[in-house]
DNA sequence: AGACTTAAATACTGATTGGTTTAAAATTGG
DNA sequence: CCAATTTTAAACCAATCAGTATTTAAGTCT
């Protein structure tokens, strides 16, 4: 069963080019899958993309959203996500979830309501983390400061997919999350 | 000569829908033009792409610029670029050079070439106004923030082609300008 | 008016797209 | 060892893409 196989190449393919520049018969042609394969497994290129996004939303998103969710000062939370973002080479080409956000118009109906799916939950851990922390800021209710924190990991996300050092996407973000308590 | 004709309304589907996603055919369909006047004006999609940009920074992209070559405090700056950013429908559907920037791998290299070529003018533009600025923070060179600021003004304008309301979009983009000298 | 040039409109090319059908091959169950 | 089912592989489909050739019409200049 090389289903796994093909799902896993198709990630990789999305995820290192523009998903709405690869098709699925180059993605059938790397795996060495036959393309029926792929509409009994999925159903349809949307029904791929949904799993693939749904695969990597349980494994790399995860990792960031157990930053928010074990917790500490909002300071060192943010320090995390800053390194998540912008440390080592596993966002050398962007984030999956955010490029596939950008072409969502693009995709089919099963991948936009994975997207959303996805982004309404890491909202609710986001704004969780925040509340928790009692020192966090007076005046700025907590979802708008969840949405600003994940929009600013995509930018960050995004800036390095574009080429921009990690030393850069680093300073930018500190000064993205300095008003939200960093020092 | 209906190459403007042509020209504007490329501009406009351009804008409105994802760049990558608009057809030669589609948009010569809608201004009435026949396919090959497009060859003889522009030279190819890529050139049409490229004119389209070119004008859309001449006349678009211009105003903001004005914005920071005017002067006055980095507050009165800001405030002026979130207004530009938030206010009015211009930016309902995002901005084109934003747009085309993120589809960059996508397009020709003529295209290419223009992103960069407005992007560095902006990036001066924007360094120029801020070491005008005296009041400018200290430990930020101003190349960082120009860039800064720069890929914020583009995060604004990415939120609300996603449909993020005016308010919310400005409540982020003060979030964001606060370590800049804001208040 | 008549020769010449320029533009327009349509049709076409070859490639690629997502998706389907078909026929052979492999596998499985008895 | 054979029959039934599933998987493969390749061909196929209609639609669409950027780009080009061709043919026809409209001007333009002398």
């Amino acid at each position: 069963m090389d289903g796994d196989l093909l799902q896993h190449q198709a990630m990789l393919a999305y995820w290192y080019d523009d998903p709405c520049a690869v098709s699925l018969n180059s993605i059938c042609a790397k795996a060495g899958a036959p393309k029926p394969s792929v509409y009994r497994e999925f159903g349809s290129e949307d029904g791929l993309q949904r799993a693939v996004l749904d695969r990597y939303a349980q494994t790399v998103l995860a990792d960031v959203l157990t930053i928010f969710e074990t917790g500490g000062g909002s300071a060192q939370i943010l320090q995390a996500v800053i390194d998540f973002a912008c440390d080592g080479t596993r966002f050398d080409r962007g984030c999956l979830f955010f490029k596939m956000r950008a072409a969502k118009p693009r995709l089919g109906p099963l991948t936009g309501a994975m997207l959303e799916h996805i982004q309404s939950n890491a909202l609710l851990t986001i704004e969780h983390a925040l509340t928790l922390d009692k020192a966090g800021r007076i005046g700025l209710d907590a979802p708008l400061v969840a949405h600003y924190i994940l929009e600013q990991m995509g930018l960050a996300m995004s800036l390095r997919a574009q080429g921009i050092k990690s030393d850069q996407c680093r300073a930018m973000m500190q000064v993205a999350f300095a008003p939200l308590g960093w020092s």
